[in-house]
RNA sequence: GUCCCUAUCGUCUAGAGGCCUAGGACACCGCCCUUUCACGGCGGCAACACGGGUUCGAAUCCCGUUGGGGACGCCA
């Protein structure tokens, strides 16, 4: 049997941490089984589905290299869905309920307030065919709920264990609306059987989903997959991250804190597992390490700040070749592997680069704290070619000469060369910066 | 309210009754390297939520309490 996945996302917002973590683990299962990937969009609901919101999730899945085998719209598939409709009401699965939505809200506080759970009476299942002659003859168009069987229904779960529930305590699920629109629960079931799904690997806010759903499957005649239900991620307080995303989308980690797409893919591939989080540089290290038993049933929390760091010691393994063209696209125009090598350790995100190409290639206002020692150094500047040796020679002619030694004598030729304060080893940035710049900015001119 | 899951260093976790003086990774702190910072190397600090059981023996099993997450939609 062919290993068979989904990454179901609905478009009507940003793909965050959570879900995009959903689509890693099913893409890394299917990859290291040699299965196949579904990327299907759930848009059924017309109202909040946007073609913008399915096309940047579609951006966010392959920036970070998450390729699909397929690709599907439940928009594109309605006729599916009416058609197992039609088999379940023949079938005696499906009845029709004429409730309003106002109804059904007093029916479920009434309930919640006797301490009791809120379960669909069933009520509807009670009308006579006049009952239903004389609502449809008011105007009322009915909502179709599917009736579920009253029996323990149960399923090994790949990463909670044994899961059982009972059917009686599980409404009966609402599959058409009265507008005639399929529901979610049915949609996805049928989306499934057809693209022979295997295995079904989603959050762990579906368990009660997947337990009305094995009853679905059944009554479709499909066969049931397995299930994998992960603990939702928290952000870094413990709060469910559904509820509040905005920075922790991926869209807002790429774009706007410029994170590699290596780093939060090695970061969630780990994340809740006992392995250490570690940079890795490919996906195919990160699909030999999968194991999605070593998932952890807590919630583990997300801390932007932890990804920030493994960035950074991401950044810092990376080789010239993997970040050339990127360096181009951030500013630096001709980069090259001496610039990076030099760069690189102070790097905590790619685009900082750019700031010492300009450093090294672009006029720089000098802050002059000293301009004796300046004006010395200025004469004492050997002459080209340099190497990395270059700075010691300097330095310590400067030194000899001036009598100034230690962060006195370094910190004021840095803020001249530099204009800052921190950066990589000024033995490194002195050749990048070259004999013209540097003779004129320790002389105290823009250069 | 009802149901499901969960509880070990700050964080992610190892741990399936004696191997635990509780292990690792990240963070943090210190030292080394370095004429600052960063990078890199080495070392250190640091935890079994609480209360009852069971047992010769409990981080581990059972019950309860408390905390955390999720579900209970004509959303997905």
């Amino acid at each position: 049997m062919t290993v068979s996945v989904r990454f179901a996302p609905s478009p009507t917002g940003l793909l965050h941490v959570g879900n995009f973590r959903l689509a890693l683990v099913n893409w890394l299962f299917a990859r290291q089984a040699g299965g196949s990937f579904l990327l299907r969009l759930d848009d059924t609901d017309e109202e909040r589905s946007t073609p913008e919101f399915a096309q940047a999730i579609q951006a966010d899945l392959a920036w970070a290299g998450l390729t699909w085998d397929r690709l599907a719209r439940e928009s594109d598939r309605m006729q599916r869905y009416f058609d197992a409709a039609e088999k379940l009401k023949r079938d005696q699965r499906l009845y029709p309920c004429y409730e309003t939505s106002e109804e059904l809200d007093l029916k479920r506080a009434t309930l919640r307030a006797r301490g009791k759970p809120p379960i669909y009476d069933r009520s509807a299942l009670r009308l006579t065919e006049n009952d239903r002659a004389r609502l449809e003859a008011q105007g009322r168009r009915p909502h179709w709920r599917f009736l579920l069987n009253h029996e323990p229904i149960e399923w090994v779960d790949l990463t909670r264990g044994p899961a059982h529930f009972s059917g009686a305590d599980l409404s009966d699920p609402v599959l058409i609306r009265e507008d005639g629109r399929p529901l979610y629960t049915l949609s996805s079931v049928v989306d499934d059987i057809d693209f022979d799904i295997t295995h079904v690997i989603r959050g762990e806010d579906h368990v009660a989903n997947t337990a009305v759903q094995i009853q679905l499957w059944k009554a479709l005649g499909g066969a049931v997959p397995s299930f994998a239900h992960l603990p939702l991620l928290t952000d870094a307080a413990g709060q469910g991250l559904s509820k509040r995303l905005g920075s922790l989308s991926v869209a807002s980690l790429r774009n706007d804190e410029g994170l590699e797409a290596a780093a939060l893919l090695s970061f969630l591939a780990r994340l809740g597992t006992p392995d250490p989080i570690e940079p890795r540089l490919s996906l195919q290290e990160l699909i030999d390490g999968f194991n999605l038993s070593r998932i952890s049933r807590a919630t583990p929390k997300f801390d932007p700040e932890d990804l920030k760091r493994l960035n950074a010691r991401l950044l810092h393994l990376l080789p010239f070749e993997a970040v050339a063209e990127r360096l181009i696209a951030a500013g630096c125009s001709n980069p090259d592997l001496v610039f990076w090598n030099a760069v690189r350790p102070n790097l905590s995100r790619l685009s900082d680069a750019a700031d010492w190409w300009r450093i090294a290639h672009a006029p720089v206002t000098p802050t002059l704290d000293d301009p004796a020692l300046a004006a010395a150094a200025a004469t004492l500047l050997p002459p080209e070619p340099w190497s990395p040796d270059t700075w010691g020679v300097w330095i310590a002619a400067v030194r000899d000469q001036t009598g100034v030694k230690g962060k006195a004598l370094f910190m004021p030729l840095r803020r001249a060369l530099t204009g800052r304060e921190h950066g990589p080893e000024l033995k490194t940035v002195l050749p990048l910066i070259g004999r013209g710049r540097a003779v004129a900015r320790v002389a105290g001119q823009t250069a």
